[in-house]
RNA sequence: GGGCGCUUAGCUCAGCUUGGUUAGAGCACCUGCCUUACAAGCAGGGGGUCGCAGGUUCGAGUCCUGCAGCGCCCA
């Protein structure tokens, strides 16, 4: 199996073709016999579904990649393991480009009519729907794409007939005519989710309403009792004051409204007042909602453009008064002067007809949270209209539960609060949307009065008998078929084979930012419809942002394109730089100006995983190897110490993988392969690999490596699947055992605790800090790397000095150390003192400056002295000593003497150095 | 207004759950090496009063309280 391999890792030339083999080798998909027959665990993630029309960002390469970990580490332990890819159909916002591909053509839906454009978007999305997911391939997401869903399926479209009509039955979805968010540029109902506040530097303006003349005795009264709202005009009229941050919203009051205990405007209760520039009048009403200490303790009611004024309407009787058109333009409700004009120009002329009027009492500036559209960032004009909610309530209480009760964990913890919070105080859902696109309403309207609700579609009204049945024009949240992605993609409801094996899943890993819109909700239709959750573990990651913390976005062009960094430095490159920062709880940052050295990182890595490698199947060999437990007798110290570390790296990166702690496996995993198997492992063994070495020493080298590179390569694997999979699969292979198919289905290591072996760990420690002393000596004296040198090495533990010289080679090969004298040692020299005691020393006659070595000495003493009076320090005082653990006593006891041998001996050192 | 979080090296961040060696990493920086696996590398090095002030404790980067600055979510 010796072949030549590229000096430098190329990722294109590999990762394509290994991909492939993966497919072809149907090693993503499971059958749902592997759960119900063969009883294997199942593990499932059902993923994300990006937006259908989405192309990939740096969170979908972050929350993929994630996710992909996470599979492949369970199929390893084998795991039944199915991760399940899909598009969502993503309503407003794949209705919203294909609305802009129109207008680029001078034409406007309206134009098509709701059929011919509805067609047109599934043209589109036939078109493009799939690129994300093939570029989801690019970066190794190992999904079943047997298995690959749309929201907007037949199949799908089933699961959410039958939850509307089940909800409706139930009467958890109701129609009303509430205040909604409404977007006035795509024309349709939002959520309160959908609704986001951005704070917005506006004004607060103060506005003058006349009463009417049969309250100016109150109005007297009131102002008399203090009350700073009252007052009266110049022409002896009096007036109240309101305030409002939307003076348009003016022209559709219906009331003013003081709080019921509110002794100052008592006298006013009751009163009407004049409405500036209608004629109106309006009275003046109680209602516990007004907050006395706000402002004048008088507000304005506009119950038709405002949720709390709709509310007080309700309960006080007030009328309702739309003044807007659904593009947010003033309506003919108002007076002519204002008709037609937008919202924000109708602002503009009421506040210059008020100030004409001498009713402008005033303006500050204000900022304050203004909802804008999540898809269109249009501000939100709040409207009386009338669409399908969903009542939450009930449906919170077990999905509060779940997470109350721990059935259902979050990662990272502090979640669980949010998640709860939001639960406790949920509102009700306003699902339809003024839109074409998605899951048409299954309600049929009866000129009789008559609403169908129905599984099937209706012929005709089983009341009146009438075949004039029109269908909602309505279509669903997008958020509504999404909720049911858990269950949906496995056929319900039928009850299907896959249901029975694949749910409920186990992790879903996703982003902060739809916990409300997306996770909270698949908890909830998981214990309406299946009866529990669908997942137990939450895992939210991070969010991709620039070295300036601010979300990669498209529009701030700060983006980094997952595909051309796999396309620069290849998938394995990305995934590493991305896992490794991927700590709990914390963002990731990458530098969109500078990406080379933003995935440098993962980069190197991936290359060092190639060349160690390369050079190990170069030097392992063609010839048969011995599984390495049939020669455990003959491992040397070096193979039985990294055998060990292989052990402690499996054992240390599944508790952390258990645990979502994915950047401590990555980095982990990163200095058991650099720093253990490459600087150090690979180094010793150099010497024992070659022709010249002993058989014995050399067999064991060999089947060693050969074990710890599989161990490595194993548990690599799910963070950097496609170099390790190339390189395992030229592994020689011990003699005797079964290969498995291909490192993706490789056992993950486990149960290794056999191979941990301290001696070996300690021996290996002495030898890498007298190394470390040699070449530190060596700089500090400027030997070349050239140069040899001969050392003198006295005490230390027993046997010590005797390993060390059996490992004459690889000194030579790390410290360039061509003899060992077991001696003291004297004259003009470097020394230094091992952390075992072992007096090192090193002759250089001619070469150091004696007055320079005296320095350095004296620079070690006073380290070790600061420390060591520390140690001292805290084992005088008796409290510590009486109070601390014993084994903590024990422990600094220890170190303390050690630190005092080294001190003397180095003391010692500097004496025999003369003045 | 309510809730949550963050502040550790020049930069980006670990470490805090469960207090106990001389606080770590990557990148950047400085010095020396093209030593036949790897210059995408090797060897060595500099750099931190762990935001501030208290408290608990034998012992605090870690736990508690307050303050300051920054950020997120909900209203």
């Amino acid at each position: 199996m010796t072949q030549e391999l590229a000096p430098r890792l190329d990722p294109k030339a590999i990762e394509g073709p290994r991909y492939a083999a993966w497919q072809e080798g149907g090693y993503f998909g499971v059958s749902p016999t592997a759960v119900t027959e063969d009883g294997r665990e199942p593990y499932v993630i059902v993923i994300p579904p990006p937006n259908v029309t989405a192309a990939l960002h740096m969170g979908h390469g972050l929350n993929n990649t994630v996710q992909d970990v996470l599979i492949r580490w369970r199929r390893m332990q084998g795991r039944a393991t199915l991760w399940v890819p899909g598009t969502d159909h993503a309503g407003i916002a794949t209705q919203n480009v294909v609305e802009r591909q129109l207008a680029a053509a001078g034409c406007h839906r309206d134009d098509l009519g709701r059929e011919k454009f509805v067609e047109r978007v599934w043209d589109f999305v036939g078109k493009t729907g799939g690129t994300i997911l093939e570029q989801l391939k690019a970066i190794g997401a190992s999904c079943d794409w047997d298995r690959t869903r749309f929201t907007l399926d037949e199949e799908l479209a089933r699961a959410v007939r039958e939850v509307f009509v089940s909800l409706y039955e139930r009467e958890l979805i109701y129609r009303g005519e509430y205040i909604i968010n409404w977007c006035p540029r795509c024309l349709t109902a939002l959520s309160n989710e959908e609704a986001e506040g951005h704070e917005t530097a506006g004004h607060l303006w103060h506005l003058r309403y006349p009463l009417a003349e049969s309250a100016y005795e109150g109005a007297a009264a009131a102002a008399a009792a203090g009350a700073e709202a009252i007052g009266q005009l110049p022409d002896g009229r009096w007036y109240l004051t309101v305030s409002t941050t939307r003076p348009e919203t003016m022209l559709g009051d219906t009331g003013v409204a003081v709080y019921p205990g509110d002794d100052r405007y008592k006298p006013l209760v009751g009163a009407d007042v004049y409405v500036p520039l209608t004629g109106r009048t309006i009275p003046i009403v109680a209602d516990r909602h007004v907050d006395p200490e706000f402002g004048s303790g008088m507000v304005k009611v506009t119950p038709a453009h405002d949720k709390n004024d709709f509310e007080i309407a309700g309960r006080t009787g007030l009328e309702l008064l739309d003044v807007m058109t659904p593009e947010a333009a003033m309506n003919d409700a108002v007076p002519e002067a204002f008709r037609g004009l937008d919202r924000f120009e109708a602002r503009k002329a009421v506040l210059k007809a008020l100030e004409d009027e001498g009713l402008l009492a005033g303006t500050e500036d204000h900022t304050h949270s203004v909802p804008h559209c999540y898809r269109c960032d249009t501000i939100v004009e709040p409207r009386l209209s009338e669409q399908w909610f969903v009542r939450m309530k009930p449906l919170a209480e077990p999905a509060l539960a779940a997470s109350k009760d721990g059935t259902i964990n979050f990662t990272p913890p502090h979640w669980k609060k949010v998640y709860e919070h939001w639960m406790e105080n949920i509102q009700d859902w306003c699902i339809s949307r003024q839109l074409w696109w998605g899951h048409r309403i299954p309600v049929w309207y009866c000129p009789c009065g008559e609403i169908i609700v129905d599984r099937e579609d209706p012929t005709a009204c089983p009341s009146c008998g009438s075949g004039e049945l029109k269908q909602d024009e309505d279509v669903l949240d997008t958020w509504f078929s999404s909720q049911l992605w858990p269950f949906s993609v496995f056929g319900w409801p039928e009850q299907t084979d896959d249901l029975a094996a694949f749910y409920p899943g186990h992790t879903l890993v996703t982003a902060p930012e739809i916990l409300f819109f997306w996770v909270a909700r698949m908890i909830m239709m998981g214990y309406e419809f299946q009866g529990e959750a669908p997942f137990t573990e939450v895992y939210l990651h991070g969010t991709v942002r620039d070295i300036q913390g601010r979300k990669m976005s498209k529009s701030l062009g700060n983006g980094i394109d997952p595909l051309g960094v796999v396309e620069a430095y290849g998938a394995d490159a990305m995934r590493f730089t991305i896992i490794s920062q991927c700590a709990i709880g914390t963002d990731i940052s990458l530098d969109h100006e500078d990406v080379e050295s933003s995935f440098a990182n993962g980069r190197n890595f991936a290359n060092k995983i190639w060349n160690a490698g390369r050079f190990a199947l170069m030097s392992i060999g063609d010839d048969p190897v011995q599984p390495v437990d049939a020669l455990r007798d003959s491992l040397l110290a070096e193979d039985r110490w990294i055998l060990s570390r292989l052990a402690r790296a499996a054992e240390e990166s599944t508790s952390q993988l258990e645990r979502f702690r994915l950047h401590e496996v990555a980095e982990g995993l990163y200095h058991f392969f650099w720093d253990e198997i490459c600087a150090w492992y690979l180094e010793l063994v150099k010497g024992r690999l070659g022709p010249d070495a002993d058989p014995a020493s050399r067999e064991a080298a060999r089947s060693t490596l050969v074990a710890v590179l599989d161990g490595a390569f194993r548990l690599l694997h799910p963070i950097v699947p496609f170099v390790t999979a190339e390189l395992w699969s030229k592994l020689p292979w011990p003699e005797g055992s079964e290969r498995p198919e291909d490192l993706i289905i490789a056992p993950w290591p486990s149960d290794l605790d056999g191979w941990i072996d301290e001696g070996a760990e300690a021996d290996l420690g002495a030898f890498q800090n007298l190394v470390v002393e040699v070449r530190r000596l060596r700089k500090e004296y400027g030997i070349g790397e050239g140069q040899r040198i001969g050392i003198h090495l006295t005490g230390g533990s027993n046997g010590f000095i005797e390993a060390m010289q059996a490992q004459g080679p690889a000194l030579e090969q790390l410290a360039r150390v061509n003899a060992l004298e077991p001696s003291a040692g004297s004259g003009v020299g470097g020394n230094a003192i091992l952390s075992n005691g072992a007096e090192l020393f090193i002759p250089l006659e001619g070469v150091i400056d004696l007055e320079q070595e005296r320095t350095r000495l004296r620079g070690e003493i006073d380290k070790v002295a600061g420390v060591l009076t520390g140690a001292q320090k805290r084992l005088q005082n008796e409290k510590f000593v009486s109070n601390a653990p014993a084994e903590v006593v024990a422990k600094a006891r220890e170190n303390a003497a050690q630190l005092e041998q080294q001190k003397a001996k180095l003391e010692e050192k500097l004496a025999g150095l003369g003045e």
